[in-house]
DNA sequence: TAGTGGTCTAGACCACCGA
DNA sequence: CGGTGGTCTAGACCACTAG
């Protein structure tokens, strides 16, 4: 697959923490890994720097590199970096459910000048405006209102966004959407959330809005997401400066 | 301050990016920054890999580097990349106004299993309940209930707990706060949140609940926060693999 | 004081994008 | 094709931690 220096690094460290190699928690220094590797001191620090952000270990100036006990305590909640693509099926846990999709709306518009600023769009641009209830087990749990430029998908079709947006472009350009920039925040609900996710007066919707990525850095989809709040949990893992 | 390279490029670089010095938010090549500040292409690197890490710049690979146009948008919401903490007075935009805090209760207690297994505790570990209540220019707007390890802070006292309990461990540890795990999520309010945060029955609360961890790895504090829903905005940048 | 991670340089080559 | 970011090397010096 990749071949990566600092991935190959990544990958044989993670194997060797699982394996136990490590019962101190202690990790060899980066001057000897660089040695045992052959590569360059860089290049392991590239992989640890890239471990560290994903909290599997930290390092402790002076001191050296350990292992973070969670990791290896919980590792389920660690899982989220192994997934190759943020789309929703992947981020709500729909075990062995059955995800479904009901197209709402489907039109080609002329993107307001926030969304044309959001995408990098010209003025000229059309973007589709694709609304769709999402279900989950027959219950609605999300309202999706998704804006994606024409030219970067200029073959959509009705048929394709009854299914998911994100795997038909990987499969078809080969591009996995890898980034996204989101607000989250929570609302009152409005009479449309109520009839649409069965929801009274007084039950809230929880708002996921931003833009989503491609691999290669274009924004390609602008996205609001209003959610059954018995449905939105989002998980984070922060680590702040260093 | 902090005289590192890149990091006085990330600062005059956020600098002209609000003086709106690049309106078609395309920043200048990483060779040219490199002549522009006179420094080698790596350190310029660094900066814009943190940069892009925060979510403030995105990279295309052959075509440059660019402008979130979210950040833009959002300039207030983001600050909590500037902090060094991970604590409330960081992470909500409180610019000049008086943070406030009133302590509701503070005790010593038995932890139940669910805090025993979040954070690392034996059976007969004890830990502190703090419930406080948390004011914004003289407005409540979150509730918050943490549990602490006494082994953690034995001296913790009542006095201690009406400031800010990580900038206190900071200084009397010379620990931060760094990373967190946050489940976030909205539910409908009760009368007690309806009471304290002065909401209506059919506003909703904002919750983020989970474990905040100590520069070492230490697990450091459990901690369940329900926010008047118009405080909470949640912004995450999230990046998957690559 | 010895050893560790942190920062920085200078230069090389590669992979990708767009005109 | 030229220009861009991505990866990697080799080596230097600094800042911190611990024995």
């Amino acid at each position: 697959m990749t071949e990566l220096v600092y991935q190959q690094i990544i990958a044989d460290l993670k194997k060797r923490i699982f394996a136990g190699e490590f019962p101190s928690l202690h990790l060899p220094d980066e001057r000897s890994l660089a040695e045992q590797y052959s590569v360059s001191r860089s290049s392991v620090k590239r992989a640890l720097t890239r471990m560290a952000s994903d909290g599997i270990i930290f390092k402790k100036r002076g001191a050296g590199t350990f292992i973070n006990p969670l990791y290896l305590k919980n590792e389920s909640v660690f899982n989220y970096e192994e997934g190759s693509n943020l789309g929703v099926s992947d981020n709500f846990q729909m075990n062995g459910q059955r995800p479904q999709i009901k197209v709402l709306n489907f039109e080609v518009i002329r993107p307001t000048e926030e969304i044309q600023r959001d995408l990098f769009l010209h003025p000229d641009d059309f973007v589709y405006k694709i609304d769709r209830l999402r279900l989950f087990d027959d219950k609605p749990f999300m309202i999706e209102t998704g804006y994606i430029p024409i030219k970067i998908l200029p073959s959509l079709s009705l048929k394709k966004i009854e299914g998911s947006i994100f795997n038909y472009v990987e499969q078809a350009f080969g591009q996995t959407v890898s980034k996204s920039f989101l607000s989250i925040f929570a609302e009152p609900s409005t009479k449309l959330d109520q009839q649409l996710l069965n929801l009274t007066p007084t039950e809230p919707v929880g708002v996921m809005e931003g833009i989503f990525f491609l691999n290669n850095g274009t924004p390609f989809e602008f996205s609001r997401m209003r959610l059954h709040y018995q449905y939105m949990k989002y998980n984070t893992f922060v680590s702040v400066s260093n």
